[in-house]
DNA sequence: TTTACATATTGACAATTCTCGAAATGTGTG
DNA sequence: CACACATTTCGAGAATTGTCAATATGTAAA
């Protein structure tokens, strides 16, 4: 496991992203119910629909989509489509190789 | 110790920057010795002057007093004056608060 | 005090990032 | 198929950052 040191920074460098992974580690304290709507229940483990993450950054989707598309390029995301809805949640693996980067190298 | 998670991942997404911080981690290995020129001898505590810093960047003396001063103002150095040198060196009270925030709460 | 040097500040322009609305794409439903 | 909806991509203008040369400031030496 290897990071991007630059490219984490950079994402991290934004009130919204870094509040949007944060709110990620409490997806039922943070965001409504997810895929209620869906009729085969599925895994969504601990994913956010686009649209919820939206509502709560309160910026357009098309800002948010690129917020999360950073995120994502920069290994802290993770995505997975399901129907309609692309489910977003922590990449905790680059997350915790982060935290020893910057404990142990930094 | 409470950190600013914005002006500091600003301050890391810079790759000079980052370097800059990592080099001062060894100033002896990275930097030629400080302070020889000086008749008293002071405690430089490890800190390196801007030009030597300048010399390895390959930047604009300019360009490399701006990015200590952006690393100062996220916390991540202190400076000292001895003469008409500045010693920049790390703040390594910020540094382990950083690597805290980032293990326990990112 | 004049000079030389180390660093900091200023002003400018190029490059990147922020952010949006509009348009495009993908997907389920009538 | 036609439509509605979730998301992404595109294009653009505003704001920020990168970077330098020129200038200013502070300090030591002659």
């Amino acid at each position: 496991m290897d990071i991007d040191m630059i490219e984490i920074s950079k994402a991290l460098s934004n009130e919204t992203r870094l509040n949007i992974l944060l709110w990620l580690k409490d997806p039922e304290g943070n965001f409504p119910p997810q895929g209620g709507c869906l009729n085969e229940p599925v895994d969504l483990k601990g994913g956010v629909c686009v649209s919820s993450i939206q509502a709560k950054a309160n910026l357009s989707p098309s800002t948010v989509s690129n917020y999360l598309d950073t995120l994502q390029r920069a290994g802290l995301l993770l995505s997975e489509r399901h129907g309609k809805w692309t489910y977003y949640r922590r990449n905790e693996e680059t997350i915790k190789a982060l935290a020893e980067f910057v404990k142990e190298a930094l």
